[in-house]
Formats: structure tokens, sequence, C-alpha cells
DNA sequence: TTTAAGTGATACACAGCTGTTGCAGTTAAC
DNA sequence: GTTAACTGCAACAGCTGTGTATCACTTAAA
């Protein structure tokens, strides 16, 4: 949402912008009120041309949620969910958003207040997940039945498990793999056996 | 912590102190960066006798902490972990932690910068905490044990359960005690069966 | 190589929140 | 009933972040 109207921008412009959205990323990730200041420093550019090419906070945020929903929509076809069986394919999801490295909490805590849908996901991703979901319950491998409740407790749980240190126990006994103890976690407690 | 060393607060000076950290749980738990301004409104008072009852929005949260820690405390001695099979204790402190209204998240996002613990909980509380995992991991109810993951996805599921509307399928499933929800999707999550 | 686009640096206006002070009016405490 | 404490109101200074504009310099693009 840069600049569509215009004319095209000049290359190094345009992976600017691209800089600029990774470094928000990152910086928005550890401090969700960081200034734009700190932004434009972790791109390696002035607060200046930040503003040049985001037209205000606000601008840089919607792209960044767009950016995100992008992949996160990725991450949902990539996952094939129509063909395979739905406990792989949601650990297949996982294992694709953690590749991401996508730290959504942030927009989370942010988004929710201006955001139309509660999660701060776009309808098409809400959707999305709650395929997932839907597909998980006909199989018997969870039980609940809101999709609310179960993106939410899925959410919480990716993030959890992004805090804990590469160390710890529980995550050495689900192998080391973060997105196997996601869905081992996601899966018990919506209502399934850990066990697969 | 409002003041400690001076002389005795007058008896309307101590209720206001009491009203504006009310106000402020209120109000923060909604709009953790809402200004002093709001929280004074919210009370009933003005800006400067915020200012007056405590010296500074730090010393206002750190008191707010201190707050909520005793109440965590109360709540854990309440729900008697020595004597009690693990289960029903985890499920009274659960409930009481919803009587208490207690809105943990704020204190998490916000604290957790300068607060020496990641969790944002004293260390009492902490350790507290642990027990009760403890015994639910040696009763066989979770399988779970890394102290930091039980007590995160605990937090978290608190979280989630406490923004899920009274007519959820899944709130209602449980009997319409978020408690109940809680304690399922807790166990169900840290390994153990949902069933009691 | 010429030109237009993009950037850095700087300065400025503006808004919101914080923390402090002074003063007049009210209220609890003795 | 008197006094000391507390509050409301208002004003002030300070800080931080945002958004805009200008100018000289650099760089991609034709």
């Amino acid at each position: 949402m840069a600049e569509t109207g215009t004319r095209r921008l000049r290359a190094d412009a345009e992976q600017n912008t691209a800089r600029i959205l990774t470094a928000a990323a990152e910086v928005l990730a550890a401090d969700p009120l960081a200034s734009l200041e700190r932004i434009g420093e972790a791109a390696g550019l002035t607060r200046a041309t930040v503003h040049r090419r985001f037209a205000s906070r606000q601008a840089l945020l919607e792209a960044l949620t767009e950016q995100l929903d992008q992949r996160y929509l990725s991450a949902l076809e990539q996952s094939r969910m129509d063909t395979a069986p739905p406990r792989p394919v949601f650990l297949r999801l996982t294992e694709i958003l953690f590749e991401l490295k996508v730290s959504h909490r942030f927009a989370m805590e942010l988004m929710s207040a201006k955001s139309d849908c509660r999660s701060g996901l776009s309808p098409r991703v809400e959707e999305g997940l709650e395929q997932v979901f839907a597909r998980l319950r006909s199989a018997g491998d969870i039980t609940a039945t809101g999709a609310d409740w179960c993106r939410g407790v899925y959410l919480a749980v990716v993030h959890e498990v992004t805090q804990l240190p590469p160390d710890a126990p529980d995550l050495v006994a689900a192998g080391g793999s973060r997105a196997e103890l996601v869905v081992r976690t996601v899966v018990g407690a919506l209502g399934g056996t850990s066990q697969p």
C-alpha cells in the first residue's frame, strides 16, 4: 500500500520499503511501541525516509499487517489443507509459520482496536484457520467447536512457544521442534489426545 | 507503596488511593497505555490528585502489581494446596482468580521490561504456581515439566478464556464455568487428559 | 552523460503525556 | 469549632513522537 497510484518507484526506493518493513517487523516484535526513529535506524535509514515511503505510522502498520496476511495465506496454501490428513497439515502450517519467523503478537495487541475483526487477522486468514480446525474436529483430533476459541488458543500457544528458550525441557521432549510442541499442546488443549 | 514512611493518611485520602488502584486496574486492562488523566477520570478524581497519591506513573504501576501479587498469594493460600488433591486445588485456584476479576495481561505486557523475573509475577507467586503444577505432575494429571512453560500456558489460557463471550459453545460445554474450561484446557495442553 | 528521483541532514510546528506548583475551597480529625 | 490535610482548578515546563518542509548531495535510469 506504499504507493500504487502514481508512477513506478525507483529500484532502490522499492528496496528500501522492503527494508523498512523487515526492520519494522523485527523492532515492533520486540517493542510494539518503538518509534519510527528506531525502525528507520534498524533499517539503516533516516526517519525522514521512512516518512517518504509511508505517509504515516498508521500506513506503515497497515502495510505490515498486509504483508503478514499475505504470509499467513501463503502458509495456508502451502500446507495443502484439502488433500492431506488434517494433523500433518496442521503441523506443516505451524512449521511454515515458524520458518517465516512471523511474530504476530504485536499485531494482535495493536491492531485489535481499529481492526474490524477482533483477532487482527484478515477474514480470509481466519476462514482458512477455521477450516483447518474443522477438519481436525471431523477427524476426531479435537473436540472444541468454537472457531474463535480454537484460533485464540492456537495463537496464544504459538506465542508461548516462541518465548521458550531452545533448551526448555518440554521443547526438548518434543524433539526440539517448536511446531511439534505447538501441535501437541493445541490438540491436547482443544480436547484431543496429545499422542498422534 | 503509596506512602509508608511519613504520617498516617487521612481516611478519604486512603480511600482515594484505593479508588485509583481499582480504576487503574479496570482502565489499564482495556488499554495498557491509558493516560493518568483517564485513570483519574475513571476514579472520579483529577489527574493532580492521582499524582499526589502516587509520585509517578511508575509508582502507580508498581503499587498495582503489588496489589495484584497480594491477590495471587491469597488465592494460592485459599486453595489449600497442601491438603486437597491437586486437580480440585487447581480448579479452586482458578475460580478464585476469576472471582477477583483479576486482569493480569496488562501487567504481563508492561512489567516484563523492568521486572527482574520474566513473568511479571513475584517470586513467591511463581513458586506457589510451580508447586501446584508439580503436584499435578506427581498425580499424573499432566506430563509437562518446565515451570515457565506450565505457567505461561496457564496464564495464556486464562487470558483467552477471559476474552470468551458467555455464550461461547466451548464455555457452555464446560458447564458455563470459565475456571472449569481453563482447567480442562490447561491439563489437556500440558499432556494430561481433559477428563477428570 | 544528462536528468529526474531519492536520500540525509536539519529545522520547525504540533500534539499528547508527565510532573510540578500555587491557590482557593472543602473536609476529616482533634 | 478550629486546624491541618486533602482536593479541584489552572497554569507551567519538559519530554517524546509525529508529520512537514527545505536544501545539498547521491544515485538510478533514460
